[in-house]
DNA sequence: CATTGTGAAGCGTTTCACAGCC
DNA sequence: GGCTGTGAAACGCTTCACAATG
């Protein structure tokens, strides 16, 4: 049983699918499962079979032709792989309605992602206590970065504060920036940035409405929705759907 | 000056990027900026020019060689192409943390999303307000499609919760979904899903982490941080950044 | 004989490079 | 001269199809 790395550079669009893999397998050991095959794990997944064959085996060939994967030892290569294998405390700059949100959403600490830190200018916010970790001045940034070992940093501040945080947290120390606000960050190239922008989500799902509306005007105003829940089968129109972020073609595995 | 419809199908890849030239256009307009050239468009998204100038061609040719793009005609087109001429009331299933957060979170409304309702299944939940809304209970969820006319569900649930929100939002007649529970949602093949899950972005932003770590086991523990916001150029090491959700290979424009 | 692992084909996206135009 | 618009090349990702194998 050779515990060997895998040498190979995973692409990243394979990388953005291991943590919903890992979230599914980890459910499958909760409820026994043992064994698990590339066209089930599909199903659950929402994706194309091959894909899963495809992604897993960049992590070696922890597969047995004739049965599946067994599915703890994939939950810990995947771990392995991810870097999961410890805990990644995250420092976050901006205790407005998203920062509150994100302190106090407990799936962040489950995950592995424990709450190192909150901070904020306004000192009006400074000592109020969310999601169990008090808030403290945003002077206090590379003091908790370095006690706390942080590397990565998540920006919620506002629009017009955001670049300034980021360069706070790189300042800091911080290595990795997961940013809210809407605006490009310019920070060293050596720095990952990983963006989530709501509007623009919703401006990505307006586009499709319009799309509808325009494309064939005739159509029957709330046609045939039903059958929901059914089998495994997942996903939009050829668009994006659980796996994959922006480019992710997913077909129902219709059992 | 033709304002005819563009005939072309525009690719996911360019959709996902409309909405963040959309935004930097919108800023440069505010600034009295007239015109603007590939170059600097590229260079404020974090993109490379060529690719800003293929994804505005996909809207028709209202470019001027030698000079650039009418900042104003450009947000008109896109506005138009991605179908933000009119307001989308979204509604929001879940009042727990993060849909306080976005109900809270102005820059919905702002967008052109204004959050037409919020529902919850716990009673105790119900009769409260939020960002201006008052809670209601999940009974009354198609009331409010029906009425105000809603195409675009939020499902910010526990996980658990998910799926039948999913499917009580298709029930009312909503065709678009965004979900931020981490779980694949099943729903009709006609309905368009965008998923966001924060824990996921994390985890690749730890899969990085921890590959800077092996890779390279010597490293200067805080290397060369400085330089930040003095050009424009942006991004992260040949990863993910401003534009391009899952699969955006940036690199600085360094003028 | 069911299922993995993987070359190879297919497809969508990015980037190059330059002709076309103001 | 400067900048757009776009074929064509390059690239990466997805899917197919099937040989390999427990």
């Amino acid at each position: 049983m050779p515990t060997e790395r895998p040498r190979r550079r995973i692409p990243e669009a394979t990388v953005a699918r291991l943590p919903v893999y890992l979230r599914i397998l980890s459910e499958q050991a909760e409820e026994e499962v043992e064994s698990i095959s590339s066209d089930r794990l599909a199903e659950l997944g929402g994706v194309n079979a091959a894909k899963v064959r495809k992604d897993l085996s960049y992590l070696g060939s922890y597969g047995t032709r004739g049965v599946g994967y067994e599915v703890a030892y994939l939950v810990y290569q995947i771990r392995r792989e991810l870097g999961l294998t410890h805990d990644w405390p995250v420092v976050i700059v901006g205790a407005g309605n998203l920062g509150q949100a994100l302190a106090g959403y407990g799936g962040f600490g489950e995950r592995g992602f424990p709450v190192a830190g909150i901070v904020d200018v306004d000192p009006a916010k400074v000592g109020t206590v969310l999601g169990g970790v008090r808030v403290r001045h945003i002077d206090e940034l590379s003091q908790i970065v370095q006690s706390k070992r942080v590397n990565i940093g998540v920006v919620a501040t506002p629009t017009a504060a955001a670049q300034d945080a980021a360069e706070r947290l790189v300042r800091a120390g911080v290595t990795s920036i997961l940013n809210f606000a809407p605006v490009v960050l310019s920070v060293p190239r050596s720095i990952e940035v990983r963006k989530v922008d709501l509007a623009v989500e919703l401006q990505i799902l307006s586009y499709h409405e319009q799309r509808r509306a325009t494309t064939s005007t005739l159509r029957s105003v709330s046609g045939g929705v039903s059958g929901i829940g059914g089998g495994g089968g997942v996903s939009g129109p050829g668009g994006t759907s659980g796996i994959g972020g922006t480019a992710a073609t997913t077909r129902p595995a219709s059992a």
